[in-house]
DNA sequence: ATGAAAGCGCTAACAA
DNA sequence: TTGTTAGCGCTTTCAT
């Protein structure tokens, strides 16, 4: 059981110093004397002690609070990345607070807002979509995954992502160690440029093995779905049969694939190899379970955080671009 | 993009009043004219003024914050319930500080210290484990999934489930209309209530169906994953060649199965049919998709926070536990 | 090296 | 009906 409410005022008393030097001791500025802070950090400890994150915030206008933007929590790429985040904010005292825009701007806006009221001193975008303006608050902003269109990155500005061209080469590649020579690719169409990264792994593994580039093997697409992935698929075995690997850019592409690949009586890995991208979850599941490229969420988050806390305090960072590297996870699809 | 701060004083000189009078504007409560509180309320839209929430928080010892405490964010149900009583705590004005415990409970002390000094009013524990004690802090407190063991439920504790009784009931059910008459069932074994509920709603409709119950399909588990499934499966049907249907009480459980299933070579839904539990994503993709009982998230989040925020608010609630429906969800797995 | 004191923006007595 | 004022717990000058 927790015990009752202490106050910087309590610990000054029970220290026999004035609350000021507490202060000066707990944030670490200031001058003190080495037995003061022994003695003042005991009695914390002692009565486990922790300020009020509410004075301290008025009191220097600014909250140990950071937002987290992202359009769909439903994701589980997303959901699985704001919940990292959250963690690694908590480890550095700092409260996450997670808005689901679902695409909406107008939902955006009213929670920008909101933000606004709990003085958040940092921000996170993870989004796949359009970022057509920099943040609207004024403070450090970490993009994830998605590179914003307008102002080129600066100070106050990080971008973070995937080796997404190195994603797509590795799993194009991996198709061709396999023995794969008709290798289509079906990507994001758009200015999403993780997808089109990876799109340009896809042409550097080939011309790279030497394997010619073939147009009608490149199908562009608007929707990240199952059932898209499962319609697109079907579509594409009818008009060439002669395939033997495709590369999703999103596993939850793939996955439909297999679907709609196993409905039309073909084997895999036997007759044609897939290669998803993501590794999300249900990807351990099918049947067959899918080889794919893994994002490291745990690496990108841990990255944004550490880039996002230093920002905070101040200190500029040199570089405004991340990357963060991927691995291919070999699984019953090839 | 979102104007510079403004406070109170602000408000209240330019509507011409004094900060006490806005502030009653604001939270409708002393007295005021019509006309005042037209003028205010114009004004305050007019500037998209938001209170500062940490001077508020500071004010009446209790911020707008509340903790939901999940031991897992890696399994899908409770990343998602998490995500989505944050979103419905957002619309209401509150903030959620989503705390990880992986199961420890010395980082839950931990997180519980955090969120004292933060000032929480209410906490939400989703979690399938054993919860020894109540909540640590003296607020309010809603109990996701899994019945605390030690105190009945009383004011200030409400208790919202799955009618999973009802759910065991549906499976079970559903395999006997399609026929199967040798059912067996794997089951988390231990005190938690929700398991427990659906193996008893299993029991149900073997009884009302006058199928005779035998002991030998029952089983009992300890670990809910896919390998456990995978493996528990594997060894049931190398000793009863006759069963043709399983319910588990978890989806993760089943997909670890249709993979054993699967490699043994007997065909599903043919000849045996599997019900999972809890409708994960990955049972819309595996092959065959698994038919499940699903357990809506959003109803539950919304119960939850309605519940919360009504008893934060002093209002006492007539009943303590809450029983939220579920539903058979038919794929391909029977 | 330490203390006194002002004040962050707000709510809630208490006055008027 | 409205205004005045005292803090909530903390950080931060400015003294000492």
């Amino acid at each position: 059981m927790i015990s009752k409410k202490i106050s910087l005022q309590d610990i000054a008393n029970m220290a026999g110093v004035s609350i000021a030097t507490v202060s000066r001791v707990i944030n670490q500025n200031g001058r003190f004397s080495k037995e003061t802070e022994k003695r003042v950090k005991e009695i914390i400890k002692k009565y486990d002690y922790r300020p009020n994150q509410m004075a301290r915030s008025l009191r220097v206008k600014k909250g140990k609070v950071v937002g987290i933007i992202v359009p769909d929590v439903t994701n589980e790429f997303f959901a699985r990345m704001a919940l990292e985040l959250q963690l690694q904010l908590l480890k550095h005292d700092y409260v996450a607070i997670i808005c689901n825009t679902n695409e909406s701007r107008d939902i955006e806006l009213t929670h920008l807002s909101m933000l606004k009221s709990q003085l958040v001193s940092g921000l996170i975008y993870i989004t796949h979509d359009v970022i057509e303006e920099k943040s609207a608050l004024n403070v450090p902003t970490i993009f994830i995954d998605r590179q914003p269109i307008t102002t080129g990155l600066n100070n106050g500005h990080v971008f973070i992502e995937s080796e997404n061209i190195q994603g797509g080469f590795l799993a194009v590649n991996h198709l061709i160690e396999r023995g794969c020579t008709k290798i289509a690719i079906v990507y994001l169409r758009g200015s999403i440029s993780s997808h089109l990264s990876r799109y340009d792994g896809y042409k550097k593994a080939l011309s790279s093995a030497g394997i010619h580039y073939d147009e009608d093997l490149v199908i562009p697409t608007d929707i990240v779905s199952f059932d898209n992935g499962y319609n697109i698929t079907r579509q594409l075995l009818d008009e060439h049969t002669n395939i033997d690997g495709i590369f999703f850019t999103a596993d939850i592409l793939a996955q439909g694939a297999l679907r709609a690949i196993s409905e039309k009586g073909i084997n895999v890995p036997e007759e044609i190899k897939i290669v998803g991208f993501d590794d999300i979850s249900a990807s351990t599941f099918s049947s067959p379970p899918l080889t794919t490229i893994h994002q490291s969420v745990d690496k990108i988050a841990d990255l944004a955080v550490e880039k996002l806390i230093s920002m905070m305090s101040e200190e500029k960072s040199d570089r405004f671009v991340f990357k963060v590297p991927v691995h291919l996870i070999i699984r019953g699809s090839t």
